[in-house]
DNA sequence: AGTTACATTTGGATCGTTCTAATCAGGCAA
DNA sequence: TTGCCTGATTAGAACGATCCAAATGTAACT
């Protein structure tokens, strides 16, 4: 049936309404499912549509009516687990709300970044979904996003200060509150002597992360010295190449709170090496909770951010702006939930 | 400059024109950088466009031209990171060509692809890269996708029969040759007793590295006992759990080429649950070279399939396609690499 | 001046849809 | 008869770009 259609020619509505005898005005309105149409009409043209394989000229009919079906996701590192999984959470959400999702990866690069949004854009994206890469600045995203899309930022803030009149919404995890549980819960087993390890200083994550470790430690009154923070980017690789510095510091500590999921695990790469026991002679808990963290040697404790659920709340944001395009910007934070599991043992005196 | 964008109407040509007194048509010359207009009417509209901060509307474009710019990419499972690096290869090549990626994802469910390929293909893509569900078949993508796009099969076939007169490139990886080279290094190694361990019978991709492994024992004269085939899903938590199965065989065996990295490393730790130190007591190896393979413990041997590679190769194979819509339909596979690392060791009493 | 050649520019139709306002047939009340 | 509604249909102008043929301007050469 649909192998008849001819080679090159697509079915058009003018196709279809010359097949049945009626205006092409008629056909466009069966498609939308309008009630006007005489029952008997709907009925024959529906089986024209079928019989010549018509396929649904969405371009067309967006332009016409200047709207939109597609939103553009653009994320700085798609081989990261935790952005495929958000990826994959974005489309399923977009997807169910008869939305396509415009794909664009720019590699942490700031440079491509603005490429890709260029690009993008030409395509009449309704809205944006950015998280951005290291050392994107608002200033640049704002001058060629400008006011042609509503933009949601995910995960990361932007460098430099954002101008007032560009008024984004937020989708950020709640990462203070994530370590400090991650830090209190250290506490409780027992440790005082806890290093923050992994990240980047001029990572917004990394700084909202430390300053949720420092407010642990300072509520419970534990000393925090300054060698107990360790950087290093955040890679599997990296961080077990630092691991040493951890030992290097004139007070050793017991357990320590990772950046994330990544680094926890490279540390616990490096403790092995040095014949350290993660989970038994040495606490940490990661951050994430990545596919891999429960399978680990030991299972890992970390901080849950079910980044698939976050890709379907991220979706819904940018689908609510678009029916309201006036309404207030919005800051969402999405809480994070303690994971326990076997890496965050009490500490080995004790 | 751009903020002045008046809020709701977009810019166009007409705007553009009436701004430097042309007419649409020069307009329209200067963007595509016809050399027939002059070069001072050139440089007033180039000036206007920026001006006015106009943004090209590929759609529209598209529409008259009968052209596309975009590609569509359904994935069966995005949160596994081999298809998270394809994707992210192919976006990469495609963005370099000035194409667009149409995400789509199906979550190993024959039937929303089925969805997914329909919403995709109203938006009109210029070609379409596939990897398939599990029970996708033949007959179903057909009845959608008819001659309305070209398809780029990539990593499993389809179930059913291939119609004839649907002629769709594909791209595959070396899958049999693949794991007759991992059988033929532990054969290397000294082992005589070798399983094959993990994935489904159904999976067209399990069927071939299983072949290859099944060529590589018979080369050498070697012994299969039926029971040295274990099935499980191709996840690490099932591949733990299946791991006595490979001890509960009458002639126990020594090691085991794994359907992948993550049957690997589940069965590591499986493994290690049971007493026994991988790449020590009992050797193993794993297929597609994923990040964690090279940081396991012990680091796994395993077969590199270069997912970001594949997807820049995917992408070149339908951009060319759509150069050469009539050329005959191409099968490509993609070569495999053996990278040794410490779990393929020798066998125990060796 | 008249013709030709060339470089530049342009009006109007067109792509496949949707929208607006108009049309048409029929029934029913006055 | 006329008028008016109501339900079903439709012609034709959009949307924002491209394409084509035709028009314009300028300079050069008979």
């Amino acid at each position: 049936m649909s192998s008849h259609t001819p080679i090159g020619r697509k079915v058009t509505l003018n196709d279809i309404a010359a097949g049945c005898d009626v205006s092409r005005a008629t056909v466009s309105l069966v498609l939308r499912g309008s009630p006007l149409v005489h029952k008997l009409t709907r009925a024959r043209v529906e089986e024209e549509l079928r019989r010549q394989g018509y396929v649904y000229n969405r371009a067309a009919a967006n332009l016409r009516r200047r709207s939109s079906s597609s939103i553009a996701l653009i994320l700085n590192d798609l081989a990261n687990p935790f952005f495929a999984e958000f990826a994959a959470g974005v489309d399923e959400a977009l997807g169910a709300a008869g939305f396509v999702t415009l794909l664009g990866c720019t590699g942490e690069s700031a440079e491509r970044e603005q490429a890709v949004l260029g690009s993008l854009l030409e395509h009449g994206p309704g809205g944006i979904i950015l998280s951005p890469a290291e050392h994107s600045n608002a200033h640049d995203v704002l001058a060629v996003v400008g006011k042609r899309a509503p933009l949601l930022l995910f995960n990361r803030e932007l460098g430099g200060a954002l101008p007032e009149f560009a008024h984004w919404d937020q989708l950020m995890l709640d990462n203070q509150r994530g370590a400090r549980l991650a830090t209190e819960h250290l506490i409780a087993r027992g440790h005082q002597r806890i290093a923050f390890f992994g990240g980047h200083q001029d990572s917004s994550s990394c700084r909202q992360r430390h300053a949720g470790y420092v407010e642990a430690m300072r509520a419970a009154k534990l000393r925090i010295e300054p060698d107990w923070r360790i950087e290093c980017a955040p890679t599997r690789l990296d961080a077990a190449h630092r691991t040493s510095a951890l030992f290097d510091a004139t007070h050793v500590p017991t357990a320590a709170v990772c950046y994330n999921d990544a680094v926890a695990l490279g540390l616990m790469l490096g403790l092995h090496q040095r014949g350290l026991r993660p989970g038994r002679d040495f606490a940490l808990t990661g951050f994430d909770d990545i596919a891999e963290a429960a399978l680990g040697m030991p299972p890992l404790t970390t901080m849950s951010t079910a980044p698939h659920e976050r890709g379907r709340q991220a979706a819904q944001l940018v689908l609510q702006r678009l029916q309201q395009p006036q309404a207030a910007s919005r800051q969402t934070i999405a809480p994070v939930q303690l994971v326990v599991r076997e890496s965050s043992c009490p500490p080995p005196n004790a």
